[in-house]
DNA sequence: GCCCTATATGCCTTGACCGGCATATGCCAA
DNA sequence: TTGGCATATGCCGGTCAAGGCATATAGGGC
């Protein structure tokens, strides 16, 4: 169990579930067992992984870990996305001009 | 073996390898294998699974394949980052606006 | 039709991971 | 310090996917 990286993180669709559920605000770990209806420790486990991957971060507050939304983990994905993104763009811009020169020949 | 999602598809680090190597342009299945360095049979697998996340697509030409980039599979995916991209926009507003509002306090 | 090239598919083994369960840890209150 | 609550961890069994290997398929040239 190396360091686990966003993109395995994100593979697992129960881990969707718990980071959109996150998107709204910080949980509790046995609220979302509840919300989810899984059992208490996966919920850890997949907290854990979560938290590997810099995707969350905990704030103790006594025996209780509120578990909430960490931009890192997510912001890696978006940096690996980037250079393809910019392929898209081109391929819109290249299109935009295609179709502009089209209308030129009307 | 059912439909794969764009989650697992790029969970596997030589499926973003292949994905890597298509960001320049168009490849033989061959050249993925030289380049690689993997058995062939291998990088037909991997690139069976990419097809099917909409993240590849194949131009036959005669007994050659040529495997291209895709943009769906990488737009669904930046779809579902959509969200949380709008949340870290709203934190560093905030923090902006914090800043603002120190800035006036001095 | 036959062979060669390019690629896909099937089988098998191994390793990783998910989920369930039991249990350990940490923290607080009385 | 004892008990109880919230959460983490360890072990186990089943499942699934990755890689190696052999082989099947498809197309083109002779």
């Amino acid at each position: 169990m190396v360091d686990r990286d966003v993109f395995t993180a994100i593979g697992e669709p129960t881990r969707r579930r718990i980071l959109d559920q996150l998107r709204s605000r910080e949980c509790l770990v046995g609220e979302l067992v509840e919300s989810l209806g899984i059992s208490q420790p996966n919920v850890s486990k997949h907290l854990r992984v979560l938290d590997q991957a810099a995707l969350v971060r905990v704030r103790i507050d006594g025996p209780r870990r509120y578990y909430a939304l960490d931009d890192h983990g997510l912001r890696d994905l978006d940096a690996w996305l980037a250079p393809f993104r910019e392929i898209w763009a081109d391929r819109l811009d290249a299109l935009e001009q295609h179709l502009d020169e089209t209308n030129k020949e009307d």
